[in-house]
DNA sequence: ATAGGGTTAG
């Protein structure tokens, strides 16, 4: 046979443009080829025969020849036969490569001859195309394929699925099945969908995934399960092309499909995207169903608005609602802690029951009971209990679980621990979360001792290892003393002799140390403890062990603890910075907590509200200026960041800073120069705050507060009688009265009258918080000579300066009549009050 | 085919 492929390489000549790389091989690619398939390298060139020109043996008219055709069947045939593939297949090369009718010779070839020939050729990833044009023609010629792939052939087809399945190598996987998608039976044979999904999924092909599951019968579920699997790995992007992608496959809009990426979409944290989805789906004229309304209320139900308004969406469109429906709204109630709204859409869902309508269901009821539960109203949530035993709906893990936790939230421990007992005597199974909610109980009460005893109990009566039966009784006795001291029946301790298996979480140690209070190493042993039960601290454990460590007075430690968390492989969070800088301010350690603070914001981690709350309570603990004006650096950050700075701690700050108006000594002047400039640039604020402090200003003693809000007016106010204060305790006397100009307003414009409250809050500062004496004035500019609304004040004395800031005011192109208000603090009374000050921080 | 419970910083 060697022998007869020899002459025919040598024998055979064929024009150069005939080569086999011609037409065949670039039509292909384009026409069955996938696009996750990249061509393969073909078998090695070299060992291709090169045809010479114009053979005579392989012209058109020789080939009409049936006895050379017949001559060359039968040579491919043996060649299949003895699974030399390679030359079968350069003997079909040169079939194709003369242009002599295909068609012709693959029909006399045996069936089986091909299809062994072309399996084993593309097992061994010689996914050609020619072997792919082979394959074609036969498909063309009409060949029944059940007879075509004989059980050899299919074998090692499913063979080699298999291998490629188990190597991951999806392409390749994707290229075999693209080539068999003609023949379904041998499809279904090959790959198990859900192996085949799943490889998908790893490899995040969502395209491959839906192109293969087209090829079963319902298709649709299949597709969801994709879209599903993607979220579940909180791959959206997957799972909306592997959407997308059944979308156009599909020739109806498929509901199921769409509450499956609506549901994915909240999986994925991405509830705005279930909204477009359902408002494509409105576009297009398409109603939803009862299960696509329910998966966006769902999705979207932290936002109680939304989700009632897609409530009346289907109220209006007719739609019954059922009782997942009623149950997701009363979610939303409870998310968004609207216990009134939950108890009437609770009557509300009992009347349509007493209706018929519906039958309320375990769901019902357990979230109804974590309403009351989360507004600590334990004796409402044991009413729900009574209603649901009435109606038959035996409680299951959720609803005991909602109940002890009702007990539990409101401090009532005991009743928490009997509600435990009788769950275990309904014989319902606890679970961990059960378990955790007691112990948490427990630490919210500081009742860490019993926390530590339940837990060991439980350890020990739970856990597969044998326990030797002292260890057991200790354990047991002590518990029960603990409850008998309690005034707790012995009846009732049935959870200390239970023998339910136990698997503590990480959550349960996390619990566990907080019961440590500030013992250190025992919730260091705890984090070691973890590792018996293959758990590992994450960042919570993380964070209470900087808050343990810290508690016990070691602030270094807790900062060593932060390093240990980032050398471990987690990087910390906004709350471990949080608890760390908490655990500085605690200790009085300003300077560690500012540096904290400019550490996490170099490790790109965005302080959050309760960080500015914590780092400015760090405020003025040294009494230094500084830390005085790196607070209001931080506040303006927080405005910056977009959170409204809590009035309590801005008061304070600002109550500190009188403070330190009243006691800053010589020494501060020199640190309060070196750091003016530095915030002159950051905000409005700080601007002016500079700009009165400046030393080129030191003889002007009046303040514009136009455009700054009362608690920046105040700090501005401040700010300047500070200076004063600096300045007079320098030796500078106080040559002229202070000038404070507040918001311009319209005359006649009540309503606008002191809106900010600048005012106001000025006069109380100065009045009040300083015993100052302040006169108030007003005073009328532009063309209105009229009298009529005159300022609140105009008895008093003030005289308008004709130059300086009313230059300013002239500038507004209004003609109408505009009322500056002014204060004024007379020079005598700032000197008394200096005078009163610097005697009384003498002493 | 839908939904529910426990743990962290002020």
């Amino acid at each position: 046979m060697r022998e007869a492929l020899s002459i025919l390489a040598s024998a055979t000549v064929l024009p150069p443009s005939a080569t086999p790389s011609g037409n065949y091989r670039r039509r292909h690619r384009h026409s069955t080829t996938s696009t996750t398939t990249k061509p393969r390298p073909n078998h090695n060139p070299k060992q291709k025969p090169q045809f010479p020109a114009s053979s005579p043996l392989l012209s058109s008219s020789r080939w009409a020849n049936r006895q050379t055709l017949a001559y060359y069947t039968k040579l491919a045939s043996k060649l299949a036969d003895d699974g030399k593939f390679d030359d079968f297949l350069m003997i079909a090369e040169s079939v194709v490569a003369s242009g002599v009718n295909m068609s012709e010779f693959l029909a006399l070839l045996e069936s089986e001859h091909l299809a062994r020939g072309i399996v084993r050729l593309l097992c061994d990833g010689k996914l050609d195309s020619l072997v792919a044009t082979l394959f074609n023609g036969i498909q063309k010629l009409g060949v029944e394929p059940v007879g075509l792939f004989d059980e050899v052939a299919i074998e090692s087809l499913k063979a080699e699925c298999r291998r490629l399945l188990k190597c991951g190598e999806l392409e390749r996987l994707v290229s075999l099945i693209e080539i068999f998608a003609g023949f379904q039976f041998i499809i279904k044979e090959l790959v198990e969908p859900s192996e085949f999904i799943k490889l998908c999924i790893t490899k995040r092909e969502p395209t491959a995934a839906i192109r293969y599951a087209h090829i079963f019968p319902h298709a649709e579920v299949l597709f969801c399960s994709i879209i599903l699997e993607f979220g579940k790995k909180r791959d959206l992007g997957s799972a909306l092309k592997a959407f997308e992608a059944s979308e156009k496959i599909l020739s109806s809009p498929n509901m199921h499909a769409y509450r499956t990426i609506i549901d994915v979409c909240g999986l994925c944290g991405d509830y705005l995207k279930s909204r477009t989805i359902y408002e494509g789906l409105l576009a297009e004229n398409i109603t939803p169903n009862i299960y696509v309304f329910n998966s966006l209320m769902n999705v979207n139900s932290h936002d109680l608005s939304y989700t009632l308004d897609i409530y009346k969406k289907m109220e209006t469109l007719g739609m019954m609602s059922d009782i997942t429906s009623h149950n997701i709204l009363l979610k939303s109630c409870c998310l968004a802690a609207k216990v009134e709204l939950a108890q009437d859409t609770y009557k509300q869902i009992r009347k349509l029951e007493s209706k018929g309508v519906l039958k309320l269901d375990d769901f019902t009821y357990s979230t109804i009971i974590k309403v009351f539960a989360d507004a600590k109203m334990w004796k409402h949530a044991l009413e729900i209990r009574e209603d649901m035993l009435l109606s038959g709906i035996i409680p299951n893990t959720i609803t005991w679980s909602s109940l002890i936790s009702a007990c539990a939230n409101a401090g009532l421990v005991e009743k928490a621990i009997i509600l435990f007992d009788e769950m275990l005597q309904a014989d319902a199974q606890p679970n961990t979360q059960c378990f955790n909610t007691l112990l948490h109980a427990c630490v919210e009460v500081c009742q860490f001792d019993r926390a530590f005893r339940l837990f060991q109990c439980w350890k020990e009566r739970g856990s597969q290892q044998t326990i030797s039966g002292d260890k057991l009784n200790r354990a047991y006795n002590e518990a029960v003393d603990q409850m008998s001291e309690m005034g707790v029946p012995l009846r009732l301790c049935s959870h200390l002799t239970m023998r339910v298996p136990y698997r503590p979480t990480t959550s349960t140690y996390n619990i566990m140390m907080k019961a440590c209070g500030t013992d250190y190493y025992r919730a260091k042993d705890l984090i070691d403890e973890m590792k018996t039960f293959n758990l590992t601290p994450n960042h919570i454990s993380w964070s209470i062990l900087i808050d343990v460590c810290g508690g016990s007075g070691n602030v270094l430690g807790a900062l060593q603890i932060l390093a240990s968390m980032r050398e471990s492989g987690i990087q910390p969070d906004v709350i471990a910075y949080t608890t760390a800088i908490k655990i500085c301010v605690k200790q009085k350690k300003p300077k560690l907590a500012f540096k904290l603070f400019a550490e996490m914001k170099k490790y790109q981690i965005k302080p959050n509200m309760v960080t500015y709350n914590t780092i400015l309570r760090a405020r003025s603990i040294d009494g230094s200026l500084l830390g005085l004006q790196q607070c209001l650096a931080i506040y303006q950050q927080m405005r910056k960041a977009g959170y409204k700075p809590n009035d309590y701690h801005l008061k304070q700050l600002i109550e500190d800073w009188c403070e330190g108006v009243l006691q800053t000594e010589r020494r501060s002047e020199r640190q309060f120069a070196s750091h003016i400039t530095d915030f002159g640039r950051q905000s409005l604020l700080l601007e002016k705050v500079a700009e009165y402090l400046q030393d080129s200003n030191a003889e002007s003693l009046f303040i514009d507060l136009r455009g700054l809000t009362k608690v920046e007016a105040r700090i501005v106010v401040l700010a300047v009688i500070r200076k004063i204060k600096e300045k007079y305790v320098a030796g500078k006397s106080i040559k002229d009265d202070l000038s404070i100009i507040l918001e311009q307003q319209r005359h006649g414009d009540r309503a606008s009258r002191d809106e900010s409250g600048v005012g106001e809050a000025v006069i109380r500062l100065l009045k009040h918080d300083l015993a100052l004496e302040v006169i108030e004035a007003g005073s009328r500019t532009g063309s209105d000579r009229d009298n009529k609304g005159s300022p609140t004040n105009s008895s008093l004395n003030f005289e308008v300066d004709e130059k300086g800031s009313l230059a300013e005011t002239s500038e507004s192109p209004t003609r109408r009549p505009i009322i500056l208000q002014r204060l004024k603090v007379t020079r005598k009374s700032l000197h008394q009050w200096l005078h009163r000050k610097t005697v009384s921080s003498k002493r």
